[in-house]
DNA sequence: TGGATATCCTATTAAATCTATAGGGTAATT
DNA sequence: AATTACCCTATAGATTTAATAGGATATCCA
């Protein structure tokens, strides 16, 4: 299951990268048109901002938006740091690879063997799909 | 990630369906061969059971087997029963389905759209995997 | 300079899920 | 009748997820 982190955190940043200009949008009004709980929307939004997606500006007139062009935000990176690690073991992980405690030998394993595939399936669509794609 | 459940799971069946003959095999040589704790496998073997995968045998030369032959085993109907959902959102579920309450609109939904893509990417996989491609 | 605004940060809690264990019941075999 | 091995329910411990609380800090503007 996608956690709602992650769910909330993609509808923030395509509602960030659907706007006209890039003036700061407050946290409050992002999770009022999302129906989002503002309080735990803070909290994704500061982990995107501190994992180089978004930036922000307090006091009056600030906000949160985009750094980055829509188009040049890989769904890779976004899910690395709302969801975790792609993979769905870690024997099969490119960037947190560890292995199993209980699997003697990874090339005979069938559950490796499976995810290895499942991996890969996502990791394509992940790497061809930006923000920009999610919009509309 | 995937669950313990779903991984023992895996490892079960393509345990048995390595097996020269049919003949059952017990809970406690699988647990012990792929390093499983033998309480949770038998449940795992029992909703195996139930859901049409396995057959068993009491008392005596009891234990599991195989019901179909490994290559009529499809990954899409073995990962349902023991992870649930392939879709990582109800709102994009074939047999799971069901509307996000925060969301008014599916079309224009960012993440419905994205996971949209990554279930058809997954079930691709499934549908063109069965019990017999995991072994060796 | 001071008040209003809005992000930043830490801690805590409530709920859900996952993993595993305990303990006995039931059916089949010898 | 005794042994074997699956069958079933309940429960506990651990972990993760989701959300809340409360205040600290920085910025803007009159």
């Amino acid at each position: 299951m996608l956690s709602k982190k992650t769910k909330y955190g993609l509808k923030a940043l395509t509602f960030l990268a659907s706007q006209k200009d890039k003036a700061p949008i407050q946290i409050a009004e992002i999770a009022k048109e999302e129906n989002i709980s503002q309080k735990f929307l803070e909290s994704i939004l500061l982990s995107l901002k501190k994992s180089g997606f978004l930036g922000s500006k307090k006091g009056k007139g600030g906000g949160y938006y985009l750094i980055k062009e829509p188009q040049e935000v890989l769904m890779t990176d976004v899910m690395r740091v709302l969801e975790g690690p792609i993979a769905m073991v870690p024997c099969v992980s490119l960037n947190f690879y560890e292995k199993c405690d209980d699997c003697p030998d990874e090339k005979s394993c069938s559950v490796n063997k499976l995810m290895l595939k499942v991996r890969d399936a996502n990791l394509t669509i992940f790497r061809n799909n930006t923000l920009a794609d999610l919009i509309q």
